[in-house]
DNA sequence: TATCAGGTAA
DNA sequence: AAAAATACCTGATA
């Protein structure tokens, strides 16, 4: 036997990373596991009941999945994970939600079994109506509510219950922008178009899209709503955020300013399409208060409702988009893991994922830059070392975080790069103060006026400033020019998701390769927080190499 | 009418 | 488990 992979009887997946097979096996777990350790050698997979929806939800057939392990694996597949899988995969799909009447659903439950456990489990009970021949009834309003219970206890719906349309508006891509640029969706946009509006003509018109930052997720969004062709609510982030998606919808299609309206603090327009932010939605003055905001969702008849950067979404939209299942739902994400858990809540709510292509894939395409990733371990200084030893838990991770020594290696790196663009990005404002201070770069954080950060970027733009400082904001910051190197001197705790944002930064397509660098204290929190930070990355197939800076 | 500082929320 | 950023609203200032 000589495959690559090791199936583990707890639903591990064990890969080994210097194996020729490697590449391959790793494409084809990504389509229905998940990363969860990726140290040097051998990087662990999780098969997980949600993972498995997912890859069902794709379509993807569990004789694909079984073959395929069979194919890689070094030994006889242990039996009770090819059941546990075949259980799972097929819990997607044995629930199926239709229109009764008017006013009722019935839950179809194919397995008498199954409807035993859900007709008397304790959580569901009070939404049983009456049962049928073959399942339950369930009032319509209670939708939502019905199949976040249900995902809660392990168990998906298929929700057939078709959606609502809204009203009408005419919209159609430009060929040519305003600017004077030919316009076209490339091959990958328009498959994910078709993939979240005609799969099986019932079933789409919700669910999730996932691709790299800089693909283009907002062109998707526009083909969606060209697709749909109803009024439209565009929730996002930020301000910034708000502007670029007016401005692709004056520019890429024939919608004029009349039809575009923005639902912010600055501004309260309601238009056939309006794009607000979650903030505005979950808005109040004091924990008491009611989230006014929120009717925006009932009281306007929209066909369409796009949740942009879905992994941002809280939970009180969460709980608003419980009563809006009839409404069709696109999420746009280049992430779709969480840090707090919720991407069942993703999944009952908006729907499942829908499409998605590897980073690389767009990589090979020209699509998005080829990046080097590297980790440098550096050792704390004396002095810092003894105040780690002495430290508490907490105050560990900060003080690996804001190793002085990192100083050194930043300057390093920038010469080493004295052609490049590069933005060092850091969590903690005194970590970056004292970098600024010491390197004599300028340095934006959440309190730069806007004013200010402008000119900073057009200077950075045009080639004046070499290197940029940047905070937390740059997370955010739609705006910020594009470098091809990314110094990180900190991040939060273990977001892996942070780290993708990151990354993305310096993967707009360019003469040069891009550059990304990650700075930890050797043998401390940061360290090992590092290590979740990557695994994204690490499943999309980069490779951090790990470097050591004495 | 526009802009800014201060408080609050998540 | 913690810091930073953002965006909302209100009320003051010009």
């Amino acid at each position: 036997m000589t495959g690559p992979l090791i199936v583990q009887s707890d639903h591990t997946l064990l890969l080994e990373v210097e194996h020729a097979q490697y590449v391959e096996c790793r494409d084809f777990l990504v389509l229905f596991a998940e990363l969860v350790k990726s140290p040097e050698f051998i990087h662990t997979y999780k098969v997980t009941p949600l993972s498995l929806w997912n890859a069902a939800a794709l379509e993807m057939s569990l004789s694909e999945m079984f073959e395929g392990l069979q194919g890689f694996s070094k030994y006889p597949l242990p039996a009770n994970v090819l059941a546990d899988i075949q259980e799972w995969y097929a819990s997607y799909g044995k629930l199926v939600l239709q229109k009764a009447s008017k006013d009722r659903l019935l839950l179809q439950v194919e397995d008498a079994h199954i409807l035993e456990r859900l007709t008397h489990d304790k959580s569901l009970k009070p939404f049983w109506l009456e049962p049928a021949d073959d399942g339950l009834f369930v009032a319509a309003s209670e939708r939502g509510n019905v199949k976040h219970a249900l995902i809660k206890v392990g168990y998906p719906v298929k929700d057939l219950c078709g959606y609502l349309s809204g009203e009408e508006l005419s919209i159609s891509l430009r060929e040519t922008d305003l600017e004077g640029n030919p316009f076209g969706l490339r091959d990958y946009q328009q498959d994910a178009i078709e993939a979240f509006y005609h799969a099986g003509r019932k079933t789409g018109g919700n669910g999730i899209i996932v691709l790299p930052c800089g693909s283009g997720k907002t062109i998707i969004g526009l083909g969606v709503i060209a697709s749909v062709s109803n009024h439209t609510l565009i929730v996002t982030t930020n301000n910034v955020s708000v502007h670029q998606w007016q401005h692709e919808l004056l520019n890429k299609t024939h919608l004029s300013s009349e039809d575009i309206g923005e639902f912010t603090g600055v501004e309260k327009v309601i238009r056939p399409i309006t794009i607000t932010t979650y903030q505005m939605l979950t808005h109040r003055k004091s924990k008491q208060d009611p989230m006014k905001s929120m009717e925006i969702f009932t009281q306007q008849n929209w066909g369409l409702i796009i949740y942009d950067e879905v992994h941002l979404l809280p939970a009180p939209v969460f709980r608003a988009t419980t009563d809006i299942q009839a409404k069709r739902r696109l999420g746009l994400t280049a992430t779709l893991v969480r840090e707090d858990g919720k991407e069942d809540d993703v999944f009952a709510l908006i729907g499942p994922k829908r499409y998605d292509v590897p980073w690389k894939t767009l990589e090979s395409r020209g699509y998005i830059a080829e990046a080097f990733c590297t980790e440098y371990r550096l050792p704390l200084p004396a002095d810092e070392e003894l105040t780690y030893a002495h430290a508490q838990k907490r105050e560990r991770f900060r003080i690996a975080a804001e190793n002085s020594k990192k100083i050194e290696l930043v300057q390093q790196l920038i010469a080493d790069h004295e052609q490049d663009h590069v933005l060092v990005i850091g969590q903690y404002i005194s970590q970056l103060n004292a970098l600024a201070k010491h390197l004599k770069y300028p340095l934006i954080t959440g309190k730069t006026k806007h004013a200010e950060r402008e000119k900073l970027y057009a200077d950075f733009k045009k080639g004046n400033i070499r290197v940029l400082l940047v905070s937390k904001v740059a997370n955010f910051a739609v705006d910020l020019p594009d470098a091809n190197v990314l110094i990180q001197v900190s991040g939060a705790f273990g977001s892996r998701q942070e780290e993708a944002q990151r990354l993305g930064r310096i993967l707009r397509p360019k003469q040069r390769s891009s550059f990304f660098y990650t700075l930890v204290s050797k043998g401390t929190d940061e360290q090992r927080f590092g290590i979740n930070r990557q695994l994204f990355l690490v499943e999309q197939g980069y490779r951090y190499h790990i470097e050591f800076f004495e």
